[in-house]
DNA sequence: TCAGTGACGTTTTTT
DNA sequence: ACGTCACTGA
């Protein structure tokens, strides 16, 4: 066992006054707290609310430690206990902790656990997520890569522009070779940690291809191999993208990873200073890493093997972003010393919701034996709606979620899961007609309004003048009259020389062939640009920095010229955006001589924003989201839209062989409801325009009837019976009534909101103007609890 | 250089 | 059905 290691660790822990590195063998736990008075009463505190397999993994010794936890079953709690019950015990020092987490969210809100548990100052504790954990260590390290400290952080689109770019380098044709699929191999590969000419050894030699074949190919293309024109391009592009994003000093998601692999790799001191830091390492949702974070893992781990892993092979559903479930399932050979502890009581659904949801993953082979239970009662049963179309879906799914908030439940307890952000766009429309608030987290995101990008890339210029990407989208943005033809010569010639397309912009007269427009033009925008530089390297307040630009470059004056709604709209967005830096100014914690600039620092964690980061859990608003963004979280009622073959699981995802996973992923959807769960279903969806006929999801199938309560719209009832299925059994929900006879004008009456007249009516709704408070709603006319006023 | 028009492909999921 | 992108004419 790494002792060596150990005591090695012990030496830097400054802050431990124990000599953990002398300690062998499983008994650990006896010393753990009694050498320090208030650490007893915290450990007991912290240990004291937990059952005993959660227990032994908070309390594990030393070395490393699988934690398999089935759904609800606190895992995430086990990961915030084991951090507290290190500090408190004086086992770590909250500095030479790094927890990863899903999502910036989670760690934050982890810290701040902590904190309640052991009153520590959790500033020094490294909780967040693996890409934010990589970039900083890539900002204090980054000239060991031949990177600036500065380097830009690409988002995905602008990675897709940069794939473009290369491929129009090298006249590869967009139509032959989609740049998605092209940059979505690249990020395979780079998941995987291959680079280009492994990427060549892989694709080529196929075993099975035809001898002859194979020596006509090889003839054809002897220096690759056999790999199809596709492969070939790939790891074209592949390469020269490498290349052109070093020179411009950026790097996309998968370079965060990768970059800082290297570092440790190639760099024995960094390694060992890293090890040597991060005394312990704690990994919250671990199903879900890939290659190359499994590898980060092993070397920061590798001296000390303090690794504490959480994770439930049930939920990985990371798979197309090349997680590999190996990762758990090999850990303890990986790791021989490896303890495993499994939690499989779960705290948070009712007995048959968790019941529906074992059912279904029950239909998955290779899964870890788990067997989760609950001493929760049995609850509602699993609510089925069939429903027409995807409008009778949105129009079923308000009127339930009307009647659960009727019944008591908050609103910020009701969650609405869909397998594609395309599917929120009906559900939205139909949400606005029924006046039920709402957030959306995901699809469409604040930082990819144009407008935002753009004061973006401006600052990203300021900090990183060799981001061509971000040059590009500015440079000519507000209309400034450099055009196409003048980009082209000002980027050419920072090709032909070397220097920065910034740097060539502010010396531009030495630029060959610009027309007398072009070179006044370019000269005007390289003095603003000039100013601005100036004002940046003051590394003063982003906010204020954020504000000079919108102004000086003219872009909010150009907003402001169009006079129309949506100019007015992109000119509060980028209010917002300045509301945003003023917050992060005024957050920063001041300490003085970091190694990153604030502005630096601000794009970093524009970039890194995710989608789930954005979630409001105080307000009352009902939360809309894709089944991928509900990794983590839990509601009270959970409704599951477009249950459906082809849409969930998705076709592409069944012509991929990748059904196991879409299950994987209902089994997640399911099992964050708490109390109440609903499945929906459409037959007729239209997509692209085109109308088709759907049938129910296999998941739904798979669920026991005796679980589930049915509801088929009555449009649909006959020709469900004739699809040779059960008919159910009579729904106790309430009875669609028989739409009532109303027209406009009407005199009506409603259970909850009183007396009111008809004021519209459309198929399925009915408009009603209530005398009580004067408001107009938008009712169900099947369900609203309306008679008409005789 | 730019505004307007038509074709196209997009919809799996995300850091 | 919608947004993006490339092309065209002014």
């Amino acid at each position: 066992m790494g002792i060596l290691g150990r005591v090695e660790a012990a030496e830097h822990a400054e802050h431990s006054d124990h000599e953990w590195g002398a300690v062998e063998g499983d008994d650990g736990r006896e010393d753990a707290g009694a050498p320090i008075l208030a650490g007893a009463s915290a450990t007991e505190r912290l240990l004291g609310d937990l059952n005993p397999p959660q227990r032994a993994a908070v309390e594990h010794a030393d070395g490393p430690l699988l934690v398999l936890a089935g759904a609800g079953s606190g895992k995430t709690r086990v990961l915030t206990h084991r951090i507290a019950y290190l500090v408190a015990t004086g086992r770590a020092a909250p500095g030479e902790i790094l927890a990863i987490t899903f999502t910036n969210k989670a760690a934050t809100e982890m810290r701040e656990r902590v904190e309640d548990l052991t009153g520590a100052v959790s500033r020094l504790m490294w909780v967040m997520t693996f890409h934010s954990a990589c970039a900083r260590i890539l900002r204090a390290e980054a000239e060991r890569l031949a990177y600036s400290r500065s380097f830009t952080i690409y988002d995905e689109p602008d990675s897709l522009r940069m794939v473009k770019r290369c491929m129009a380098e090298l006249e590869l044709d967009p139509k032959r070779f989609p740049p998605r699929a092209i940059r979505a191999q690249i990020s395979g590969a780079k998941n995987r940690l291959e680079n280009p000419e492994e990427l060549l050894r892989v694709a080529g030699g196929g075993p099975e291809s035809d001898p002859g074949i194979d020596a006509v190919d090889s003839l054809m293309s002897a220096p690759e191999g056999g790999q199809t024109p596709f492969e070939r391009s790939v790891a074209g592009v592949f390469e020269l993208y490498e290349k052109r994003m070093h020179d411009a000093n950026a790097m996309d998601f998968d370079d965060l990873l990768v970059r800082t692999v290297n570092l440790l790799e190639l760099f024995e001191d960094v390694r060992e200073r890293y090890q040597r830091s991060f005394g312990h390492v704690l990994v919250d949702e671990y199903q879900d890493t890939n290659r190359v974070q499994y590898r980060l893992l092993q070397l920061l781990s590798g001296a000390h093997r303090q690794l504490f892993v959480v994770g439930d092979d049930s939920q990985s559903i990371y798979g197309f972003r090349s997680a590999e479930i190996r990762n758990i399932l090999d850990f303890e050979q990986d790791f021989p010393d490896t303890q495993l502890v499994k939690l499989e009581q779960n705290y948070r659904s009712t007995g048959t919701i968790l019941d529906a949801a074992n059912a279904v993953i029950s239909n998955n082979r290779g899964q870890i034996e788990k067997s989760l239970w609950t001493d929760a009662g049995r609850g509602d049963p699993v609510m089925l709606a069939e429903l027409d179309d995807e409008h009778e879906e949105a129009r079923y799914v308000a009127g339930e979620v009307e009647r659960l908030v009727e019944a008591g439940t908050s609103r910020s307890e009701i969650a609405v899961f869909y397998r594609t952000n395309a599917q929120s766009r009906v559900l939205e429309d139909t949400l606005v007609r029924f006046d039920v608030p709402y957030q959306v987290i995901g699809g469409t995101k604040f930082y990819e309004r144009a407008e935002i990008k753009d004061a973006i890339a401006y600052l990203g210029l300021l900090s990183n003048p060799n981001d061509p990407v971000s040059f590009t989208r500015v440079v000519n943005s507000p209309r400034r009259g450099v055009g196409k033809t003048t980009q082209g010569r000002l980027l050419s010639h920072a090709n032909t020389t070397g220097s920065s397309p910034l740097d060539v912009l502010m010396s531009s007269d030495q630029v060959p062939g610009l027309a007398a427009a072009a070179r006044k033009a370019v000269a005007r925008f390289a003095e603003t640009m000039g100013r601005l530089r100036g004002r940046a390297a003051q590394a003063g307040p982003v906010a204020a920095l954020l504000e000079a630009v919108l102004t000086e470059t003219g872009y909010l004056e150009a907003l402001e010229a169009e006079r129309t709604i949506e100019a007015e709209g992109r000119v509060e967005n980028l209010q917002e955006l300045v509301g945003v830096a003023v917050e992060f100014d005024a957050n920063r914690e001041v300490e003085g001589a970091s190694e990153i600039t604030p502005l630096d620092e601000f794009l970093q964690q524009l970039a890194l924003f995710t989608a789930q980061d954005s979630l409001s859990d105080s307000e009352e608003m009902v939360t809309l989201m894709t089944l991928h963004n509900a990794k983590g979280l839990e509601y009270e009622a959970v409704l599951m839209i477009g249950c459906e073959e082809g849409v969930f699981p998705h076709s592409r995802s069944v012509e991929e062989g990748n059904l196991e996973e879409e299950r994987r992923l209902c089994y997640v959807g399911l099992t964050r409801a708490k109390r109440n769960l609903y499945l929906t279903s459409a037959r007729r969806r239209r997509l692209f325009g085109a109308s088709g006929r759907n049938v129910r999801s296999r998941f739904v199938g798979e669920i026991p009837s005796e679980l589930v309560d049915q509801h088929v719209s009555r449009q649909s009832a006959t020709g469900w019976t004739l699809g040779g299925r059960q008919q159910p059994a009579a729904p106790t929900r309430p009875e669609p009534q028989p739409a009532l006879a109303l027209s406009i004008g009407d005199d009506v009456v409603h259970g909850t909101f009183g007396e009111g007249v008809v004021t519209g009516s459309e198929p399925g709704v009915v408009m009603v103007r209530f005398a009580g408070d004067g408001t107009e709603r938008s009712l169900m006319a099947d369900y609203a609890p309306l008679r008409k006023k005789s």
